[in-house]
DNA sequence: TTACAGGTTTACGTTAACGTTAATTACATT
DNA sequence: AATGTAATTAACGTTAACGTAAACCTGTAA
């Protein structure tokens, strides 16, 4: 690590996320003006990394490491609608300082047999503590979010005071 | 990467930190429950490890990095309350996916001459950066808490049905 | 048919954030 | 005097999550 908040910085310097996908839906992608969850429409590793602005290398390590098993065309792959919500998730994980295997775990657990009492308690017990991890997060957050604001205040009063020339 | 949401699940684990703080403050730190804020009393390199469940490497490693800059009573680290109060901030920015990097360039700012109206802006701007990761974090934990609502119930019914005896 | 745009595998390189010895110092207690 | 506890510097090791380069295939537009 550590290019996540970079990578997504740059998202950020663009537009908005939801942005991206209806302009894109609008203006180059018909096919999905349609019908929102296509189950019939597939994605080259190009379209996917485009919408997503990461990189074909990403999504081949993510499937290296067991989150995603799209289909194939010969040697090419080929992912299904299901494959791109996966990716949605690794991503939002990601955002949230998920590492990999987290994920996988929790994508694991989700997939196995979903009878077992056992992986059941175990999954809630994992929903338990990412929930405190969350809510953590959504205090430092919060905490950060009025700083900034202090911040922004002092520096536009500042600001104020040196173009009335107090200083300069 | 990525060590720090493990750490944290250990926090999390034992007790809350405001509880850890306090039981602390009353049991052992009797010099530091008379005033919050105490400018006086210092703290030794293990004390702070102790405290905010990290190892004494890693808060020399912060100092290496120039995030912290403690005084010393012959080659030993003392820190004073406005380190402690950095490092909580570091540990918060960590937490919230921020590199060691770009909390000093924030403390860098927070600290350089506050005259300059180059830095002013240069520090609104990133504040506004970082209010739309913020932003996006948010959106993401409300999805994520949703989703995890789901799976719990669906978790909590598929156990009652094993427990009436109706699959086992 | 020659580009070329996109895909593939293999494999070594890179960065951040520490972990992990090792060898040493110093104060406190027994 | 010996033992224990906490600190120090120096330096090499480690892991996750890719980056990057090389060498290759492959359908299609010029």
């Amino acid at each position: 690590m550590n290019y996540a908040h970079i990578k997504y910085t740059r998202n950020v310097k663009d537009m908005s996320p939801r942005l991206i996908l209806d302009s894109k839906k609008m203006l180059y992608d018909k096919v999905h003006v349609m019908s929102q969850s296509d189950n019939e429409t597939t994605f080259a590793i190009g379209e996917l990394a485009r919408e997503f602005d990461i990189t074909p290398r990403s999504i081949r390590f993510y499937e290296e490491q067991g989150l995603l098993s799209p289909t194939r065309t010969g040697q090419n792959r080929v992912y299904l609608n299901k494959d791109r919500v996966r990716l949605k998730l690794i991503l939002r994980g990601k955002r949230l300082g998920f590492s990999l295997a987290e994920v996988k775990t929790l994508f694991d657990m989700y997939d196995s047999n979903p009878n077992s009492a056992v992986q059941l308690e175990a999954m809630l017990e994992m929903s338990e503590q990412k929930r405190a991890v969350l809510n953590q997060q959504l205090e430092d957050i919060q905490m950060l979010m009025t700083e900034l604001d202090d911040v922004e205040t002092r520096c536009r009063e500042e600001l104020a005071e040196l173009k009335r020339g107090k200083i300069a």
